[in-house]
DNA sequence: ATGAAAGCGCTAACAT
DNA sequence: ATGTTAGCGCTTTCAT
């Protein structure tokens, strides 16, 4: 019979032992005389259920309590195949749209324990792969995600992969095979409807070839509902700048000729904004000259004294609406795809007026 | 000899299989009839280093691709003691703060293949608790947060429990052993003595109970700037309100005395934005009747056309700087905390006046 | 009322 | 050039 080697096994680390050594269930249940079984349902709340003597229990808690012990996440979610975390993927985090949408989702997932990593590709497709291949490497328990125009390989690959997706606000066509929950596009409907309403017969269209599903959508509604109305559109009266093009040399342009529009729709608020200011540094004014809606809520401005209707999204509750989805969809895998659209769009008028007599 | 009791051992699975069974590295190696290890090494780019013939790697890649193989993130970072994940805690996501923030922040942390998932705690310390908890127990390699006021005791803990700690923005007093990375205060002192030059000796402060160190901060610089200056502060002309809480009232009840101060300084530039409105709004002109100083940079209108002077803040330097700390700790434990100023705080003038000859 | 042990899926030190 | 194997730290079934 041949010599052991060596009486303990040589022990083979992945990397040397931090020197910030953190207390493992092992260790605690070592320190303590019991088995990790007993210590881990103790610290899962599961005593009673269990069984556990009261005093073992009490001395489990004591002992966690004293060493610090913090459970390792990555551990058990590797184990319960569950992370009680899920991805919410942002174009960007300006104005107040990002923070209301990620409230409402909070509200929603709070309640079963999880938590919303939020995450933000700056409008760059590519990042937004590495994003969301990331969100799933890490296994996350599902993604809401505010679609770009030109992703729907990854939106798609997401899916295949098994992840539950839900996206936001936007509606790309094409993947109606994807839950969706978005304000009504009837918003842009009820905004031009007012001008309209108000006499308006030229209304330019101002906006942003960002990428974005909903800009193209807001467009075309903007579209239908002039054309619905028998109106024709000038060809002149569409601004579309490219994302961070400044608005102001386009205005001005449009502002300058003789037949100016006396109606602008905006399709974000924050152009809206912007283009008040534009206005008003013409030496227009705003609305006696030309009068400005647009769909929002998100910047506070428009709300308070600027001079612009606006049609107010319930911002929040489209985050509550995408979490909703997304929740049901983790509980209930197979599922027809989800369409929550949430009404809305209140119209918020009294700063616009009908054109000038000419 | 006893028979055994079967030739496969029973197998235990700690819940049914999915029915999204996903590929693993197990399986492709079996598929492929290679050990995980050749699969392992392939699959992270050591192929040459590894000495793996070119034809076997080209085998894997291509049954890994067949396979749509996504490894598992958590297995992974459980055994490198490593998530490549960062946490970023805010207090909320209005305006262009934390966009521009995360920017910067994004900006570092790509260039190690590190993305960061940002939380959000609406300023609530006990969300904040709950986020920081769920980032040390999911293992992130650090944590960059802009801190609530009497949240010492969460920050100390995160520190206790070893992640790597960096403070955003703010400077909380009494917690020197915690890296940080803020914009110099000296921004304040700036506006403030910007006024001072104008002639103005009556400079109210507009600030909000909001439970953050920065704006005590500002509002300690404030006071310290007059101070300096000889100038005595009315207490009337402090105007704080709790967060959420309108500045109507107040602002109007300020300016509609006899007395009413000749500039404001308002804490923020969202306040600032809305301060212009209800001074316009109470008849009063902008700068001529009242001037407002204010530090910023995140609203957007502050720096286009609106009668504010604004001391521009570097805001993408303060995440780079922050990240950089983080990485600086990540990268060497055992270290001294951090300091990182970002200097900055550029007067951006034009909008402010004198006061009126009374 | 408590414990033993089998994994979750991956990496990497150590063979061969 | 490729394989074996011991974990990372936890949950949970089954046995006692």
């Amino acid at each position: 019979m041949a010599a052991p080697k060596s009486i303990s096994k040589p022990v083979r680390r992945p990397a040397s032992r931090a020197p910030g050594a953190r207390t493992t269930l092992a260790g605690l249940a070592r320190d303590l005389g019991l088995s990790q079984t007993t210590v881990s349902f103790v610290l899962n709340g599961q005593a009673e259920q269990r069984k556990i003597a009261p005093k073992t229990a009490e001395r489990v808690l004591k002992a966690a309590a004293d060493a610090d012990y913090v459970p390792n996440g990555l551990a058990r979610s590797l184990r319960q195949q569950r992370t009680h975390a899920i991805g919410v993927v942002f174009p960007h985090l300006r104005g107040d749209w990002a923070h209301r949408i990620t409230q409402g989702v909070a509200e929603v997932m709070s309640r079963i324990g999880t938590v919303p990593l939020i995450v933000c590709h700056y409008g760059s497709g590519e990042t937004e792969l590495k994003l969301l291949h990331s969100l799933v490497e890490r296994r996350v328990d599902g993604i809401i995600c505010n679609p770009l125009a030109d992703g729907f390989g990854r939106y798609q690959q997401v899916c295949d992969r098994g992840v539950p997706l839900v996206f936001l606000s936007d509606a790309p066509t094409g993947l109606e095979s994807i839950s969706l929950a978005a304000s009504d596009p009837a918003a842009v409907t009820t905004a031009i409807d007012h001008l309209l309403e108000l006499g308006h017969r030229r209304i330019a269209y101002l906006g942003v070839r960002d990428n974005r599903v909903v800009s193209e959508a807001r467009f075309q509604a903007y579209r239908q509902a002039l054309a619905d109305a028998g109106v024709v559109v000038d060809e002149h009266d569409l601004v579309l700048v490219d994302p961070g093009e400044p608005f102001d040399d386009p205005v001005r342009d449009l502002l300058a000729r003789n037949d100016a529009p006396t109606a602008c729709f905006a399709v974000y608020d924050d152009v809206a904004v912007r283009v008040v200011e534009l206005i008003e540094q013409q030496g227009l004014r705003c609305p006696l000259d030309v009068s400005v809606a647009t769909i929002g809520g998100n910047v506070p401005l428009t709300n308070t004294g600027r001079h612009v209707t606006t049609v107010l999204c319930p911002v929040e509750q489209e985050g509550k609406a995408a979490a909703e989805c997304l929740l049901e969809m983790i509980q209930h895998p197979k599922h027809e795809p989800l369409r929550r659209m949430v009404g809305g769009g209140v119209l918020q008028p009294g700063h616009t007026t009908g054109p000038r007599a000419s």
